[in-house]
This record gives structure tokens, C-alpha cells and sequence, in this order.
DNA sequence: CCTCCTATTGCAACTGGTTGCATTTGTATC
DNA sequence: GATACAAATGCAACCAGTTGCAATAGGAGG
């Protein structure tokens, strides 16, 4: 905790931002938070000590911390973007598109992508706000060939 | 054209869709691009020749015409999504969040990283709704460590 | 060609997120 | 601790995309 607080202030001072009572909010929401989350709720926790704080600085905020470097957002394609600290460096998440259920992962195989991008294309990913859509094996096994896309499915779906 | 036409009429029929000008309209604008189009692009064209249609209309059918994996959607980041008719069905989008420039990339690492999935997972991945972030060879090469981020750098890029 | 049923459309209201701008506030310097 | 300057905030207007709903229109069956 204090540890990433420390590496905060350091950061910003170091490259000449401000330390405000609202970015020190933000991420110390984050941080007490083991799980992912998105800037609606984020601002509602902001909100219970620092009434006057404004979405347009949640997600200023959030942009900078994540372009530091010290927090990453994934985008589950649920219509909202979700944040979390960045302290496990290198998991990646799956999304099943059809239930909805997101799944953590960590392999060597976007080691390797990021890699073989590097060394083919000169191209330094960010592996870290990857996140992968598809049929998780529950539905995957369940979906039947002919009946793969059922009408209305995304609007009936529920999420 | 006439064969991914026919395809379409096929798909939708055999799934109990209904054939409207408007989708029809849609994919054939789709398919006189040769580039990506965004919706607001493609709404424009279609309104040419079909001065009612409507923006919801537009998303509802490129969400339905993306199920049915005729089109896909990237999103490259820049605030708008991009559509393009599925022709290609194995090439991937490289990002760069410096320059905003954007490379189209065949690389068997994503076949692979796909069967790793599959593999350890069971996870059926979509890669072809995959774009990828980072930064291109020459925004790393410019890139001096200790400056990696410029103050204000998203805002004043310029896209 | 008429009827009926439901998929689809058009619309307007809404959502999450972004932006421009005037005001406030960290912080470096004196 | 006062000054000054740029970074950050708060706000309101805005943007892309989504949703609920009443009206419209494919198309299957008669």
C-alpha cells in the first residue's frame, strides 16, 4: 500500500504533475479494492470523502495512472471499462461473449505473441490492457453448430 | 460481391432474419470499401441512397451482421469503432498509442496463442476482433526513457 | 392478393466517457 | 509566508453508441 503510494508520488513529482488530495483518493480506492473496478463505482467510493470530486477528474485521473503505469483498464466490452491497480504484471483476462463470465490467465503464449511482434514488426505491445472475447469452454460445449447465433441473443443475454 | 450477397440472404433467412434494404444497403457499402469505415461514415453513404435510415439502425445491423461474422468491428481507440466485411479473416491490427498509426499484421503467433488457449483453457478466442496497442518501431526508437511520458501527451496528440 | 405475426425500423431519451474553458490550487522561488 | 505560473479541477456541453417503445413492413400461409 504504502509502497505504491510511495512509487505515486515519485512518478508524478519526477515528471513534474502535482500530487492533488484526488489523485491520492482515486488510487487509494483502487487500492483497497481487490477487484476490477469501473469509474461509475470508483467515483461513488471518491464521493463518500471528497464530496465535490467530479467524473471528468475520475477519468483524467485514471488516464494518467494508467499511462504511468501504475494502474491498467480493461475493456470487457460490457459497456464500461474497468481499472485495478497494476500489481499483477502479466495476467491477461478472456471474456466469454456468450455468458459473460471473464476468466484471469496467465501464459507464455502473449509472451511469445509480444515477442514475435517485436521481433517481426519492431512493435512493443502493451500486453497488459489485452483483453481477449470468445466462448469459454461451458459455452462452447453447449453451443450447438447450427444453432450458434440465436436471434436477439446479444439483447436477451442480460448483460 | 454477388457471392458474399448471397451468403448474406442465406444466413439471414436460414436464422429466420428478415431481408430489409437496409441491411442489404449496409453490406454493399461495406463492400465498396476497401478501407475500415466508421458507423458515422457508413450512416452518411447509406443516407445517400436511403435518406431515412437511422444511426440505430446502422449499430443494430452491423452488431447483427458481426454475429453472423460477415463484418468486423476493431476498435482502434480513437473514440469511434471501425467496421470492415470480413474478407481478410486472419489479419490483426497493431495500434500505435504514440503516433496513432496503424499496422495490419499476419503473424502465426496469434494462430498460436490461440491454440494455447484452447489448449490450457478451453477458451475459444475471437482474434480477429483483436487490436493490439503499443508502440510502433519508430515512436520506440524515438522515445527517450526518461521522458517515456509527456505531460498532456494523449490530449495534444492530435487524434 | 390479403392477413397476420413478429422482426425491424425510426425516434427520442439515455449512458459512459471526453473536451473546452474559466477557476482553483500545488509547488517552486523568492 | 507571499507571488507567480502552470497543472489540475469543476462544470457544462458535447460525442459515440445503446435502449425502450410505438409504428412499420417482410414474408409465410391462406
Amino acid at each position: 500500500m504504502r509502497e505504491t503510494e510511495a512509487k505515486l508520488v515519485g512518478e508524478l513529482k519526477g515528471r513534474g504533475y502535482r500530487l492533488t488530495p484526488q489523485r491520492e483518493l482515486l488510487l487509494s480506492v483502487l487500492e483497497g479494492s481487490r477487484k476490477h473496478l469501473n469509474a461509475e463505482t470508483l467515483l461513488e467510493r471518491v464521493h463518500k470523502v471528497y464530496p465535490r470530486a467530479n467524473k471528468s477528474v475520475v477519468y483524467r485521473n485514471l488516464e494518467l495512472l494508467a499511462d504511468l503505469g501504475l494502474v491498467s483498464c480493461v475493456d470487457f466490452g460490457h459497456g464500461r471499462v474497468e481499472y485495478e491497480v497494476h500489481r499483477h504484471p502479466h495476467h491477461h483476462h478472456l471474456t466469454c461473449r456468450h455468458c459473460g463470465r471473464m476468466l484471469e490467465v496467465r501464459s507464455g503464449a502473449f509472451a511469445q505473441l509480444q515477442q514475435q511482434l517485436h521481433q517481426d514488426y519492431g512493435f512493443n505491445a502493451d500486453m497488459d490492457h489485452l483483453a481477449i472475447f470468445g466462448l469459454c469452454q461451458a459455452c462452447s460445449e453447449k453451443a450447438d453448430p447450427r444453432h450458434e447465433h440465436h436471434p436477439h441473443a446479444l439483447q436477451g443475454m442480460g448483460f
